[in-house]
RNA sequence: GCGCCUGUAGCUCAGUUGGAUAGAGCAACGGCCUUCUAAGCCGUAGGUCAGAGGUUCGAACCCUCUCAGGCGUGCCA
């Protein structure tokens, strides 16, 4: 609708230099919204104000020039007027306005998507944390937020790819297969001493325990690198396992899992080492491999191998985003805590070390939660152990709530995620608000039934939705399709959580001033297949949040 | 010290990428259920957009400085 609107006022601006009304022949940028205020109409252009220097013309002297040409030009326009300093303001017809609620129900589940993506290849990268201990509420927020993005550019047209980067490689492995082994020892009744820098949760705990039931003593008698070795192996898959399940039990699925460790069984790391290398990128110093972020803008050249010929973790991740690229990807996406925010720069850097745009890599930086109880912070220490889980904030409060608190703020700002009012069935709680109104439509189109009126698709009056909560119901429908958009490019999934909120407040203020059933059948056919559309358009944003949309509550 | 992020109503936050009179939700106050789900609706009140300069027709948004808070600044991951 937007579009449209924009593409007939520049056709228009371009006649005027064709025929020489306008002469300065310089094509303004302009912008096309909607004004924050109703009485300045259904959108606003800022045309005239933009060309006024270089047409040399008072502003609302070249939007006469415009409107004069606009007039009777489109089927869309009720009316146009001249605002303020030379806004041009325009006001659409309603019939305009209703051709949304037929295109909703043409496309059904597709209403909103967009082709801006053409196909391009694009991987978001998330979660993506150690296989050491379980996911607590800050991967959740990761989680959500990489697989709601995921989905939003999926939705305007990209190929993308889930995938989840195991760091299996290096020293917490270590650490963890040690953790385990001590207390594995322990549980044979062996006085060991754990070291704090070991992983002090209950998990490891349990693992151990198993280990025990499973195969007594027998790696007690092995050698303490054997050992270690073992239980970081069982350990990590153990735990990769619990992350997997409590990642599905939270509704995301990853198409693929990618190793860190075959980045070196398979010579990736070498191979990428190398290719920088021979582009002059890398340099030694005092015995260790630098790699020259500081040509990308980085404060300091970065270390990627050691004196003690160890690789870090930064050689991995040239190695695994040269691979990205390698495999096809035009994109890729990371995923992040918002504390790795050093990190840009010198993964910036790789990227265009490897030839490519700095733009080929994005990254979304994910603020901490607090989390509270009734307004009251949680204790939370991942030192002592005593971190909340994923999967318990969830057993607590569900999948959808808490998809929904994870995605309401945008993800650089901090959130706090009360479990309390997550929990609440009220209308504080904007889950329930926004799935309260799906129910309850669905609800509403089974007392129509009872009551004798199915749903029609066809020959339905349109033009008797002419009320206020209408028409708005109906302008807030056809925004759906922008929203959508602008919220995938931008990485900004909380823009669909609010206007999930706002369709459902506008669908509430019609239903508490209009009744759907009525006396006469064509009204309430009317404001069925209104309604209908209404349901398909918060099932289809909701879904594309991994948030189920309820028949009934 | 240097770098990044944040600062908008009592609280939690939006603000369509520079547009017109800055918006929601909680909390407060006052109303609305014999009628399709009150998990709802309507109304009132609440602001020096941290502060000061600058850029221009026009700034919460862009630039500079100051203040306050958070994070980062390893041959750790």
């Amino acid at each position: 609708m937007k579009e449209q609107l924009r593409a007939c006022i520049l056709n228009e601006i371009e006649g005027c230099f064709a025929d020489g009304t306008l002469s300065s022949g310089i094509l303004p940028t302009i912008t096309v919204e909607k004004p924050a205020h109703a009485e300045h109409g259904d959108f606003a252009t800022n045309a005239a104000l933009q060309m006024a220097k270089a047409e040399r013309k008072a502003p609302r002297a070249i939007a006469e020039i415009i409107v004069s040409r606009l007039k009777g030009k489109s089927d869309l326009i009720e009316s146009v007027e001249i605002a303020g300093p030379g806004f041009i303001n325009f006001f659409l017809k309603p019939s305009a306005w209703r051709e949304t609620l037929n295109r909703i129900v043409s496309q059904g589940a597709e209403y909103g998507k967009s082709s801006v993506g053409a196909g391009k290849k694009v991987m978001v990268e998330f979660v993506s944390a150690n296989p050491t201990g379980p996911l607590h509420i800050g991967h959740g927020r990761g989680a959500a937020t990489g697989d709601a993005v995921a989905s939003l550019l999926k939705a305007a047209g990209f190929d993308v790819t889930r995938e989840y980067y195991i760091n299996d490689a290096g020293n917490q492995m270590n650490t963890l297969g040690l953790s385990v082994l001590l207390r594995y020892l322990e549980l044979l009744g062996e006085t060991t001493e754990f070291p704090a820098d070991c992983y002090q949760g209950d998990y490891i705990k349990d693992i151990a325990r198993d280990a025990v039931t499973k195969y007594a003593d027998k790696y007690q008698k092995v050698s303490r690198e054997e050992g270690v070795k073992f239980f970081a192996k069982l350990g990590g898959d153990l735990i990769l396992k619990g992350i997997d399940e409590d990642l599905q039990d939270f509704g995301v699925r990853f198409d693929n899992w990618f190793s860190e460790q075959s980045l070196f069984d398979e010579g990736k790391v070498d191979a990428a080492v190398k290719e920088m290398q021979g582009k002059g990128l890398i340099y030694e110093q005092e015995g260790a491999l630098w790699f020259k972020t500081t040509q990308f803008g980085d404060d300091k050249d970065r270390v990627v191998v050691r004196s003690n010929g160890v690789t870090t973790y930064f050689a991995s991740d040239i190695a695994y985003h040269r691979d990205k690229f390698a495999r096809g990807f035009d994109w890729a996406i990371d995923v992040w805590g918002a504390d790795h925010h050093g990190y840009v720069p010198r993964l910036k850097g790789i990227v265009q070390g490897l030839g490519r745009s700095a733009d080929d890599l994005g990254i979304i930086l994910v603020q901490l939660v607090a989390l509270l109880r009734d307004g009251v912070p949680v204790a939370m220490s991942t030192r002592s152990g005593e971190f909340v889980t994923l999967k318990e904030v969830v057993d607590e409060v569900g999948r959808d709530a808490a998809r929904f608190f994870f995605l309401m703020r945008r993800s650089d700002s901090q959130l706090d995620f009360d479990l309390e009012l997550a929990k609440r069935q009220s209308a504080d709680n904007p889950v329930y608000y926004v799935q309260y109104a799906h129910a309850r439509i669905k609800s509403i189109f089974e007392t129509a039934r009872e009551r004798g009126f199915e749903l029609k698709l066809d020959g339905v009056d349109l033009s008797l939705l002419d009320n206020a909560e209408e028409m708005d119901l109906v302008k807030k429908l056809s925004q759906y399709p922008e929203v959508l958009e602008s919220s995938a490019v931008n990485f900004e999934p909380h823009r669909i959580t609010y206007y999930l909120q706002e369709l459902a407040g506008g669908f509430h203020s019609f239903y508490n001033k209009s009744r759907v059933i009525t006396e006469e059948p064509a009204l309430t056919a009317a404001r069925l297949y209104l309604l209908h559309c209404v349901a398909i358009t918060l099932s289809n944003a909701l879904t594309l949040l991994g948030i189920s949309a309820p028949e009934r509550m």
